[in-house]
DNA sequence: CTAAGTCACCTTTTT
DNA sequence: GGTGACTTAG
């Protein structure tokens, strides 16, 4: 490793070893770098064996990203060294050891909607109103609970009145089923193992002896379980080593605690504290911006970050009509670069505040026929048809699961109906539903549903065991074929039922992968890796498209263009409506947005904006504009207003014209073949016959249609 | 019990 | 504009 390439404050980060250590890394100032660095140093130099280093990332991809890089930097074989996020380390953690507190190893990982589900079971089973507890802001509570490691019966006792009681009723009864279900939620996987260290000291022994050194990215980002969990580890040698920027700090929402990294001295004593101030990726006129507003935070630790890039193009305001002109001058300012400086479409990044504005930015870019990639929003294992599959899989390996029973006992339509599940539910006392129905002759339902039972429960029994012995990619396709989901929406006939079916199989194929990826595949493992992925993970920017995600995603990431986009009052900064709005932290998103681009920032803002698809409603500039100098802006005052914009004539609309004879794609019906266009424009009709054969008058700007090329 | 139709709610942000 | 929950006719 050649350490002469680093500056001099991060070789005092990269060289320091003994003892706790803070770094301040600004945006840019090469923290990936540091921390790579460090690793390669900790093994080649101080000698430390891989295997005693744990480090913790935010993402998956990245860290997928600093073991390849710790890979390239050192020549010894570093297999054995641990990089995860909080989560998957804690789920690792807990297959091993989590059979002390009574879960098998097999336990199943509930993402929120299987969380959301258990508890709307809990408030029916308990007669409650579900109108007065609403399962989502229930679980939301129980969540915070969790993650202030407030046990139910904690809460109990806390609690004033008798709606906090009940509660705290739900979620001691939320904790017994996910037990009974061999079930544990996200915030189990990072409470879950403090418990084990608390309650049983060889175990924490063990782990404080295996991690030696523990390094933590993002550390502003911490709540008080990944707080606890690093300073328990790191008790006994000391050795933290914690990278993070609290004007980066964004997942306050989530239980973040920003003061987790302003006190760090007093959590570890005798630490030492370093700030990376110099940054490689932005222009001056950037930093400057991101600099006028960030500095106006009072809760923050005193620093600036300079940079000796030259000072590139102001940045631009783009004024929009609505949502949709907006979304338009947007592609528009991207295809003048594009051609002006001859970029390609994957240094470009759109970002926003709520993935619902993707929406409008999508339909644009898919009328003028660009590619572009969109990281959040629906995720692919979160489409019905995949979570019904992956139900199937997560019963079969752990048959205590009844959230994913409840959800594939009827799927296919097998005859068993409302009354028989809950007939079901209270006749099988033992946790493992499956072996539970086997034993039950008479289960007091009918003979068809009884007979129905049975099969589906001896089949669940023979996947379970060839799963067991063979590739999982193999056996599932058996096992989908033995449950007719192919014809199932075959039979459907229509596009959306074939889109399902060819999500299935690009889950299967994600099992393929998987298998070819792994040392030691298994379901369990695949289930996992599923549960715990995000679709950052998965976001490839060397194809030419340009990206698009929501500013929290886009944090650690880098693009020479970036479109921030909805800069309106109410959106951004986001109106709260029952809590005290915090502006810190919508600003500090804002500098996070402005500081992930290396050369360019347009900022753009809709006067009038389409919630829940409904009436327009006036806008006004966010008071974010506000906060930039003027002398930093392109155009301070914002561009004058003209309607042209706004019209759909231009050369970028044109591309897409329909013609007649063409094969188009409607999102509902599926592939059809256009046989005639009445008038022109956006107010055409357009009659278009199905290839499942139904004739349908579509109006050009509702429909949606893409082209097939 | 099933399938198709209607209705309400939704939108902060995510592991 | 899209989803999931509830309703109603077979």
């Amino acid at each position: 490793m050649d350490i002469k390439s680093l500056n001099e404050k991060q070789k005092d980060a990269v060289l320091n070893v003994g003892g706790p250590m803070l770094v301040f890394a600004g945006a840019g100032s090469g923290k990936t770098r540091v921390l790579t660095y460090k690793i390669a140093y900790l093994i080649e130099e101080i000698g430390m064996l891989p295997s005693n280093i744990l480090a913790v990332t935010f993402t998956n991809k990245a860290a997928q990203e600093m073991k390849t890089r710790v890979h390239d930097l050192v020549d010894v074989d570093i297999h054995g060294i641990t990089i995860g996020t909080f989560h998957s380390i804690g789920a690792m953690i807990l297959r091993k050891e989590v059979w002390n507190l009574g879960w098998d190893s097999n336990f199943t990982i509930y993402d929120s909607s299987d969380s959301k589900a258990l508890v709307k079971t809990i408030i029916k089973d308990l007669n409650l109103d579900l109108k007065m507890y609403d399962p989502k802001s229930t679980m939301i509570k129980i969540s915070i609970a969790k993650n202030s490691m407030q046990t139910p019966e904690k809460l109990m006792s806390d609690s004033k009145n008798i709606n906090e009681e009940t509660i705290a009723q739900i979620y001691l009864e939320y904790n017994k089923q996910l037990k009974s279900n061999n079930s544990l939620d996200f915030d189990d996987l990072l409470v879950k193992p403090i418990e084990i260290f608390n309650s049983f000291p060889e175990i924490l022994k063990k782990y404080q002896d295996k991690f030696r050194y523990i390094l933590v990215d993002e550390y502003q980002d911490t709540n008080k379980p990944q707080f606890e969990f690093i300073k328990l580890l790191s008790k006994l040698n000391q050795d933290v080593f914690a990278v993070g920027d609290d004007d980066q700090s964004i997942y306050g929402w989530r239980g973040a605690d920003i003061s987790n990294i302003l006190n760090f001295q007093n959590t570890y004593e005798k630490s030492k504290i370093l700030k990376l101030e110099q940054n490689y990726r932005s222009t001056q006129n950037i930093l400057n911006a991101a600099w006028a507003v960030v500095s106006r935070n009072k809760n923050r630790a005193d620093k600036k970050l300079w940079t000796d890039n030259d000072s590139g193009d102001k940045i631009k305001l783009i004024s929009a009509y609505n949502e949709r002109d907006e979304a338009l001058r947007i592609i528009k300012d991207i295809s003048n670069i594009k051609d002006t400086k001859r970029e390609s479409y994957n240094k470009f990044l759109i970002l926003y505040r709520t993935n619902a504005q993707s929406r409008a930015i999508e339909d644009a870019l898919i009328k003028n026929g660009i590619l572009y990639n969109v990281v959040g929003g629906v995720k692919f294992y979160d489409r019905k048809e995949v979570k019904d599959v992956l139900a199937y899989l997560r019963l079969i390996i752990n048959p205590n699961d009844r959230i994913s029973f409840d959800r594939i006992i009827n799927f296919p339509a097998r005859g068993i109906g409302k009354t028989t599940i809950d007939k079901i539910h209270n006749l099988v006392d033992s946790d493992n539903i499956i072996d539970g129905l086997m034993k039950i002759d008479d289960l007091n339902i009918g003979k068809k549903q009884t007979h129905s039972i049975k099969l589906f429960c001896k089949m669940i029994k023979i996947y379970s065991e060839r799963f067991d012995k063979e590739l999982a990619s193999i056996v599932i396709k058996d096992f989908l074929d033995e449950i007719n989901l192919k014809e199932f929406y075959k039979n459907q006939n229509t596009g959306e039922a074939e889109d399902r079916w060819s999500n299935i199989e690009e889950c299967i194929s994600g099992i393929v992968e998987y298998e070819n990826s792994s040392n030691n595949p298994s379901l369990s493992g695949y289930l996992e890796e599923v549960s715990l992925f995000t679709d950052i993970d998965s976001l490839n920017d060397t194809h030419d498209k340009i990206t698009m995600m929501t500013i929290h995603s886009s944090k650690g990431l880098e693009f020479d263009y970036v479109y921030i986009a909805g800069l309106e009052k109410g959106l951004f900064p986001i109106e709260r409506l029952f809590e005290d709005e915090n502006i810190e932290e919508e600003r500090r998103l804002f500098y996070v947005a402005l500081t992930r681009s290396q050369k360019r920032v347009v900022l753009s803002y809709a006067k009038s904006r389409r919630r829940f698809g409904g009436e327009p409603i006036p806008a006004s500039r966010s008071r974010f504009i506000n906060e930039i100098p003027d002398e930093l802006l392109d155009n301070p005052v914002y561009e004058s207003f003209n309607r042209s914009g706004s019209n759909y004539n231009d050369k970028l609309e044109s591309d897409c014209d329909l013609r007649k004879g063409q094969v188009v794609i409607h999102k509902i019906f599926g592939k059809g073949r256009i046989e005639r266009i009445d008038g022109v424009g956006v107010n055409s009709k357009i009659t278009i016959l199905f290839f499942n054969n139904t004739r349908k008058k579509l109006i050009y700007k509702y429909a949606n249609l893409e082209v097939v090329k």
